[in-house]
DNA sequence: GCCGTTTTCGGCCCGACTGTTTTCAGTCG
């Protein structure tokens, strides 16, 4: 049984929420809920990093004791350490803090007024009325807390980007129609792009005495209010999205826009390094003492550390502070910087447009080329091509290039890697195509060892020019495949092979941080939409997002290149 | 428990809202 990363982050958590059902100093607590988040972070398997004489004392944040913890959970799957404090702790007591409004003094409190040792036992105090009695809760709290038993399943979700992007644009609208105010921001991981959103973290500029807090609980799509004031304010949208409301000042919207873009890491370091300068910083501003030198945009914010700006993607406490000391902050790319697709349907497999509607709407979408890339025929779930329906796809590209005007259509195929990694198609038809997407649509659970043979024997191939959303994970629904990717990186790298950053918001894969240990060996990539009707080109943005989070550069990315670059690019190993 | 351009000891980001209290602890972001 593999140890995962997650494995040894969930243990930290889990000592991290014991050490305070016990009372322990809360910096200590936050050590092991730190440390958590940069195993996290990691893309390689500690485990084998280890195995490899790896020592974990190096990373940011684990000293000599974690390390040691770390070392026996990658070899052992086990923690005597945790096995020994998991006996001092009730074992459903944990379970209270997934309650909104308890966290480790109000379970501690219960457990010691009322003997309560797990959710079931809360419950039925709650029934008996004997929560309010205990000092410092009160009928109010008791009923929220049975409110919330009671919809204790909703907790913890998250919304793919693009769903929350149309609420955030519609409450955005709402907002910056109130007479008063002046600037509307969604914050946020929203902001920050990441791939899926808990919240809408909201920041308005206001005039005094502008009533954004109605506004927002008066908002049609508010379902309920849980927090109400002047400047703050959280409810919760009829979806079940979470909304968080700041108001502030128009002088301090950069620092209130930057505190609530976050993360939460990236903060507690931004604050940090200013209180090592003798400066104070909140979401009103950067403070001297009483008097406040920045804070009106984001800029004067990290002027005032003598910080260049920092892009919201890459506020995640991964080296971005780092990178803007050493003045080594990448330049990001951006959408206009994208001149093609190189992952398309049409109706000839299980795309809903024709070939010439797909390359207007591309032509529409600004691409100047678009690759054409239906289905080979192994793939059992929609009608593939097989050679000969290809050869006439062929056929049908040519004639439209011939009188076509403002975009090139690329001869291409998604063809399937087949379990043993040769391609469902035989050579000479691909031998006929400008570029070979392959992608991997079965046989998701082989093992390590296998899927990597597999990934690697594709790669090899020769006409393979780019791997479709390697990994094959489907955002909620399907793990990524198992396989020796630093490995598949290389491999990679160093052939005329590309791996492409799928922009359909359930995928988005490669992902953030497995983007950036490919790019960090050497990969170069390709941004593409995976279109399958004429609306799917604006997805695009969402593999941008993904890409800029990722750290990538336009020179990383293959569709950015001109069309005769990029078919330089593309040229085979093997001659045709 | 971690960490060092004040520090190997003594710090560790900062503020709003709620409920239970009559001044503040707890939670949350």
């Amino acid at each position: 049984m593999p140890i995962h990363n997650e494995d040894i982050a969930a243990a930290f958590d889990e000592f991290a929420d014991l050490l305070a059902l016990s009372g322990e100093n809360q910096f200590r607590i936050r050590a092991y809920r730190h440390a958590a988040e940069v195993l996290r972070s990691l893309s390689e398997p500690l485990s084998r990093r280890i195995a490899g004489g790896f020592d974990p004392d190096t990373l940011p944040g684990v000293g000599a004791d974690l390390a040691g913890k770390i070392r026996e959970l990658a070899t052992t799957g086990r923690c005597a350490a945790l096995e020994r404090l998991r006996a001092t702790v009730p074992p459903g007591l944990r379970e209270l803090l997934f309650l909104p409004d308890v966290g480790p003094q109000r379970a501690r409190a219960l457990h010691e007024a009322l003997d309560i040792r797990s959710l079931e036992d809360l419950r039925v105090a709650i029934e008996q009325h004997r929560v309010r009695k205990v000092p410092r809760f009160g009928v109010k709290l008791e009923n929220r807390l049975a409110e919330s038993l009671a919809t204790l399943a909703q907790r913890g979700k998250r919304f793919h980007w693009s769903v929350a992007d149309r609420y955030a644009r519609a409450l955005e609208r709402h907002l910056a129609s109130l007479p008063g105010v002046l600037q509307v921001a969604i914050a946020g991981s929203y902001r920050r792009g990441r791939e899926t959103v808990g919240d809408l973290d909201v920041v308005v500029a206001a005039q005094p005495g502008t009533d954004v807090d109605s506004a927002l609980r008066q908002y049609e799509e508010t379902k309920a209010t849980l927090v109400s004031g002047p400047t703050r304010s959280s409810v919760v949208l009829r979806n079940g999205l979470q909304v968080d409301l700041r108001v502030v000042p128009a002088a301090s919207f950069g620092a209130a826009l930057y505190y609530f873009t976050g993360s939460k890491d990236h903060n507690i370091r931004l604050r940090t390094q200013a209180a090592a300068l003798g400066l104070k910083i909140n979401e009103y501003g950067v403070f001297r003492g009483s008097e406040c030198i920045g804070g009106s945009t984001e800029g004067s914010v990290l002027a005032t550390l003598g910080l260049p700006y920092i892009e919201p993607e890459l506020r995640e406490d991964r080296g971005e502070f780092e990178a803007a000391v050493a003045g080594r902050l990448p330049r990001l790319i951006a959408g206009v910087d994208l001149r093609g697709d190189l992952h398309a349907h049409t109706s000839a497999t299980d795309g809903t447009a024709t070939l010439a509607g797909m390359a207007r709407a591309a032509r529409a979408a600004q691409l100047r080329y678009l690759a054409i890339t239906d289905h080979s025929r192994y793939l059992g779930a929609v009608h593939g091509l097989d050679a000969a329906a290809l050869a006439a796809q062929i056929g049908q590209i040519d004639a439209f290039n011939a009188s076509a005007r403002g975009i090139t259509l690329l001869k291409g195929v998604e063809v399937d890697i087949l379990e043993d990694g040769s391609l469902a198609l035989p050579d000479e038809i691909l031998g006929r195509l400008d570029l070979v997407v392959g992608a991997v649509h079965s046989h998701f659970t082989l093992s390590r060892r296998r899927q990597t043979e597999r990934l690697l024997r594709a790669l090899d191939h020769g006409y393979l020019s780019i791997l479709a959303h390697p990994s094959a994970r489907l955002i909620d629904q399907r793990e990524p495949i198992d396989c020796d990717w630093p490995t598949v990186f290389r491999a990679a790298a160093e052939r005329p092979c590309f791996l492409e950053i799928n922009a359909q918001p359930s995928r988005l894969d490669l992902n953030d941080l497995m983007a950036r240990e490919a790019a960090s060996a050497g990969v170069r990539f390709c941004i593409a939409s995976d279109a399958h009707g004429v609306g799917d080109f604006e997805l695009l943005a969402g593999g941008v997002r993904q890409a800029r989070r990722a750290w990538l550069e336009a020179s990383q990315v293959i569709n950015t290149q001109p069309l005769a670059q990029l078919r330089r690019t593309l040229r085979r190993t093997f001659l045709k």
